[in-house]
DNA sequence: GGCTTGCTTGGAGTGCACTCCAACTCGTTA
DNA sequence: TAACGAGTTGGAGTGCACTCCAAGCAAGCC
């Protein structure tokens, strides 16, 4: 009869768990303040912040009462730095999540926030390639005036 | 034996000059700040403070101190608007604008600034679509939940 | 003349998202 | 036991990009 493999061999690193952030969460509260820092990109004095303004739900402690970060606030964070990505403010963030606390009778609002934002980042998208034509052709201008300084003067002004 | 046309015939409206900057942009100052800033969506207040940091050159005054704003004008708006867009900090726009105002020998650096910056828009592009994938993936998971409240739970946590 | 509208100025204020500080505690290493 | 490094706190400070304010001026209209 197989036993069962030991928990231990599914944990994972706290960067691996930040940068794929799937599947049920772990709870254990096992990564300190400066190895989520480092895996995320956020300063520890910003994950505090974060927890302070309630974008994370207050974080399990040490003895000592140093913090200790589970998957399931990684997973969280992981989806979060999505948002601050896409250029959401703090504040949507947090409508977002204080509708999560509320659970399932949030759903559609929480969708629907998440449609709206879909709908903003395919507009950036979309802006930024029209810039990056634009950059495109402002760099060849410049290029062909480079390698040949007797074609039509080009705008100093711009 | 044709006369030519007069120029007046050239003119085009400020909002059709922000939208498309093409070709020799006339330098005669004829738009009002109001018009400009219809045109650009900057304030009146913001087009006074770029150019009181420099990034527009000093504007044109009718009697009575009133700026009049040129196409040229217009044009170096309308470019500044797409760097904005891609995030560039207002400090590194106006070294662009301090270089081209230096001439032809900063042309190098100019164009290593456009390429530098495209660079980082297409990582912007990237970035944003993977972020895209992300909530595609979560909003179906509502959808979901939402048509057929029978699955497994999602998660509230995020 | 008086009112309105649009514009002028320098300087101060705002909102956001951190970012830092001083003083402190805790567990570990020398 | 003493030092060290990593962590703790509330509150204050920073940097950016505007944004607003008060006071005033000039032109057009009733």
């Amino acid at each position: 009869m197989a036993t069962l493999a030991p928990v231990e061999l599914d944990l994972r690193s706290c960067t691996e768990v930040y940068s794929r952030p799937v599947g049920d969460p772990d709870r254990t509260p096992r990564h300190t303040i400066s190895e989520v820092a480092a895996a995320s990109g956020l300063t520890a004095h910003t994950l505090r912040w974060y927890e302070r303004i309630g974008l994370l739900d207050p974080v399990d402690r040490a003895a000592g009462g140093q913090r200790r970060y589970s998957d399931a606030d990684l997973h969280r964070l992981a989806f979060l730095g999505r948002l601050r990505l896409t250029g959401m403010p703090v504040a949507d963030m947090l409508r977002y999540v204080e509708m999560a606390r509320q659970g399932e009778r949030t759903f559609e609002a929480r969708r629907q926030l998440l449609v709206d934002q879909r709908e903003e980042v395919r507009q950036r998208i979309a802006d930024l390639q029209a810039t990056l034509a634009v950059l495109d052709y402002k760099i060849d201008l410049y290029a062909g005036r480079i390698a040949a300084a007797d074609g039509p003067a080009i705008c100093h002004h711009d």
